[in-house]
DNA sequence: TCTTTATGGTGAG
DNA sequence: TCACCCTAAAGAT
């Protein structure tokens, strides 16, 4: 159940997995896929990119496998051969004498030449990467023009202005930067745009780092000064309606944007 | 055994 | 905004 932090670490494993032996057998379970895992065999994985939820490998003969994990789709690396244990449908295997990546349940793979990368309608319509954007260029995003009338709930989900931002990060983002979901760019000061941008910047990097759970970075330090046991909460928000907001103690409350369910804090989080 | 939900995305209107 | 697609697991019956 992958965002954009959750997919670059699979991919951090399948790089650290792959990257060292030269690939000795591909196995796709779509038919026509089929014919292209001998062309990737004797191939060597030279990199692991991912944009947002997108993922690349890359081989040494310029091919690329894309996947997208959309909602189910699950990766997973073991030592080679050993078959996870599960129901699961598996869809794509890529083995070497040591190690073996196993992509289960993706409906969405594809298999690419660099020119069909460049050229891909879903690649190319992907804003900055939410990991590897500076906070330069998400203010650039979050100040501009096309955007300024877009309520946050809907612009956080789009991945044309950040790619990455998921449904449980759009909550945390807007509740790190203390925004509601239904207000716009252009319903902020400069202060509070300045808040998305660093909250943008920073719980995907939490996420990504601390494998899916958002520190308070600030409380962490305190604490640890102190002596004390870092506290850490799978979310500030997401999932918790009618619960008590760790900073206030209000009741979170559940919205639908985009289609999808939101979470704020109506005290941390103000219409204006 | 059914229905619903899900950290995603598309296309029609 | 809605219907729909994808698949798996949780929840309801």
């Amino acid at each position: 159940m992958p965002e954009g932090p959750e997919i670059r670490r699979a991919a951090d494993q399948i790089l650290l997995a792959l990257r060292p032996f030269l690939v000795e057998e591909v196995y796709f379970s779509f038919s026509h896929l089929k014919p292209y895992a001998a062309t990737l065999e004797g191939q060597r994985v030279t990199d692991v990119e991912t944009r947002g939820k997108a993922m690349l490998i890359r081989f040494s003969n310029d091919l690329h496998v894309y996947s997208h994990s959309q909602l189910y789709g699950r990766w997973m690396v073991r030592t080679a051969h050993e078959y996870p244990k599960t129901n699961r449908q598996l869809r794509l295997a890529i083995h070497n004498r040591m190690k073996s990546a196993f992509l289960y349940s993706a409906s969405d793979i594809e298999v690419l030449t660099e020119t069909q990368v460049a050229s891909h309608p879903y690649l190319i319509s992907l804003g900055p990467d939410v990991l590897l954007a500076g906070s330069d260029q998400v203010s650039k995003q979050v100040r501009a023009k096309k955007y300024r009338r877009r309520q946050f709930g809907a612009l956080l989900l789009d991945q044309r202005f950040l790619a990455g931002i998921g449904n449980y990060l759009r909550s945390e983002i807007l509740f790190a930067a203390g925004l509601h979901p239904r207000l716009r760019p252009i319903d902020c000061s400069d202060d509070q745009l300045e808040k998305l941008v660093q909250a943008a910047v920073r719980i995907p990097r939490q996420s990504y780092r601390y494998d899916g759970i958002t520190y308070d970075l600030g409380e962490a330090r305190a604490r640890k000064a102190k002596g004390q046991r870092r506290r850490q909460y799978r979310h500030w928000v997401f999932n918790r309606e009618n619960r008590p907001c760790r900073v206030c103690g209000q009741s979170v409350v559940k919205g639908v944007a985009a289609g999808r369910r939101v979470y704020h804090c109506p005290v941390c989080q103000p219409t204006a």
